[in-house]
DNA sequence: TTCCATGCAAATCGTTTGCATAAAC
DNA sequence: GTTTATGCAAACGATTTGCATGGAA
């Protein structure tokens, strides 16, 4: 996996293009409009490949497919899950960030990775209704 | 849901005695070695029961089957897991992570759960090895 | 012309479900 | 007795894999 293919541009544009953490079912069928032969095992593949090279992010749910998002440099975000309606939203970096990342590395030697925090809660909709 | 059954007991022993983030067929096969008939299904039946309930936390890994975690009010604490080597570390909450919940609820509206941090990075002897 | 990526279908993994039986209330 | 939980096996969704073919270096 490190040659050119027309495919794989085709996930990595169509994924510039997207900011709601798309599936990969998702994303198979919105570049399956614009190449009707692309197979499911190529997006699959290239997602794996895109997520292990930084590219994107690979965003594991419960009860749920993954999720996937394109990195963006200047936009550092964590992720927060609602855990009753599954929902997903993006919250940004702050401060004291970087201070919980340095306690946990002290803790643990483990170096938080950029797009690496994820929260699970209950959303207020959802808290509303309770 | 909500009656006494002897597996489910079974299951609550067995998850106390814990620590290591077991997966469903690990907590399947050790309620097996005291009860051989206990099923399968009951175990994850029971576990996403648990979990409902609060009473364990369900922890989803990427590339592999989720890790279930007996919950002890007297010990809240989060999770990391090395995208490398995949090993789940634990670590206590600080101070901090309280200023970035509230952070997170201001930009988001959703209330993380004492349960719901879950981090990723690299851990230290995944980095030697780069 | 060698290596890497693709498409297809089958296989796999983790988990859920339908249904008959058994246990709780 | 009625409800709820179990065990089994089959079904399921998401993802991975083997293999033959096609494209990139």
């Amino acid at each position: 996996m490190e040659n050119y293919s027309k495919q794989r541009e085709e996930i990595i544009d169509i994924m510039k293009e997207l900011y709601n953490h798309p599936t990969a079912e998702e994303i198979y069928f919105l570049v399956k409009q614009k190449d009707p032969a692309i197979s499911r095992s190529t997006v699959y593949r290239n997602l794996k490949f895109l997520s292990d090279k930084g590219v994107v992010t690979q965003i594991s749910v419960s009860n749920g497919p993954d999720r996937y998002d394109y990195i963006e440099e200047r936009k550092k975000h964590g992720h927060v899950i609602c855990t009753k309606c599954g929902r997903l939203y993006d919250f940004n970096y702050d401060l004291d960030i970087e201070k919980v990342k340095q306690n946990i590395f002290s803790q643990t030697g483990v170096e938080i990775l950029n797009d690496g925090i994820a929260m699970k809660g209950i959303c207020s909709s959802c808290k509303s209704k309770m």
